[in-house]
DNA sequence: TACCAGGCAACTT
DNA sequence: AAGTTGCATGGT
């Protein structure tokens, strides 16, 4: 399918920091997710979409006007009209809530590449298999059912370092459902935050993620190492009010101007 | 070599 | 309640 908007950039979304599975080929990239990988290009006036499955319009969030957000956002300060306009075909993703609850305990105190490579081992050894790609396999992030008797080991051994009993902890929560991750769906953001908070290796910052890249909650305002420097260096803002004050000065959207700040403030 | 990376849990005061 | 410390690991 062919998709036509001008708030739609691959490049940018995929290093965006948001998603682990993007993968980059020759003219497009590879995408795994809905169970599935498909090729997209990027085009003059939108993108191509090597699938028919509506559910690649939900994906990329097509039914939220980014054009009135980008606008909304240059019209706040100088710095974030620069990084609007430097990302401005960045989109929030709806993920799937178990694979980006995994993806961001890996992601504490850790780089992106790692991140990356972390998951793709832990697709190929415990992912069904989907398609081959100009050559290239590609699997499925593993399902809570095919990593039930994953031991710790495992998981160190998938590149995960001490996270892995993190990692273990959480496959067994939701095998044991001691968590219900579509269920809570219907909870407001405080009651949501609180229910991940339950979770071994998920803090504040890592629930925030989840909240937003997982959930959909685009008011949600993670404070990482990057961001912190931004609001620091770029706003003259304190550490200790940090919190307050981004909650407050990026509403409606935080998430999604704290995407533009990141992607901005980490390329450039 | 020391420090950093989309922080967190456990421990100390 | 608030502050401090250790943590796997690869890249600079």
């Amino acid at each position: 399918m062919i998709i036509k908007n001008k708030f739609v950039n691959l490049k940018q979304i995929a290093e965006s920091g948001q998603a682990f599975r993007w993968y980059p080929i020759n003219n497009g990239y590879v995408v795994v997710a809905n169970s599935d990988a498909v090729v997209m290009r990027q085009l003059e006036s939108g993108i191509s979409i090597e699938s028919e499955d509506q559910i690649w319009l939900h994906y990329l969030d097509m039914n939220r006007n980014y054009g009135a957000i980008t606008e909304l956002y240059c019209q706040k300060d100088e710095y974030l009209k620069k990084a609007v306009e430097y990302g401005s075909g960045i989109r929030i993703l709806n993920q799937d809530p178990f694979e980006i609850i995994m993806t961001f305990i890996i992601s504490a105190n850790n780089n992106i590449k790692r991140i990356t490579n972390a998951v793709l081992e832990l697709s190929k050894r415990y992912g069904k298999f989907l398609k081959e790609i100009e050559g290239i396999e590609y699997y499925a992030f593993p399902s809570p059912d095919a990593l039930r008797e994953v031991p710790i080991e495992a998981y160190r051994a998938c590149g995960v370092g001490y996270r892995d009993k993190y990692l273990y902890s959480f496959v067994q929560d939701v095998i044991n459902h001691n968590i219900d991750l579509e269920g809570i769906r219907t909870l407001n953001d405080s009651e949501l935050m609180v229910e991940l908070l339950r979770l071994k290796g998920v803090g504040e910052k890592v629930a925030n993620c989840i909240l937003l890249f997982g959930y959909g909650r685009v008011e949600r305002f993670p404070i990482d190492t990057w961001i912190r420097k931004i609001l620091i260096e770029a706003y003259g803002i304190d550490e200790n009010c940090m919190k307050e004050f981004a909650e407050d000065y990026f509403k409606p959207y935080g998430g999604i101007a704290q995407q533009y700040l990141f992607y901005y403030g980490r390329m450039k």
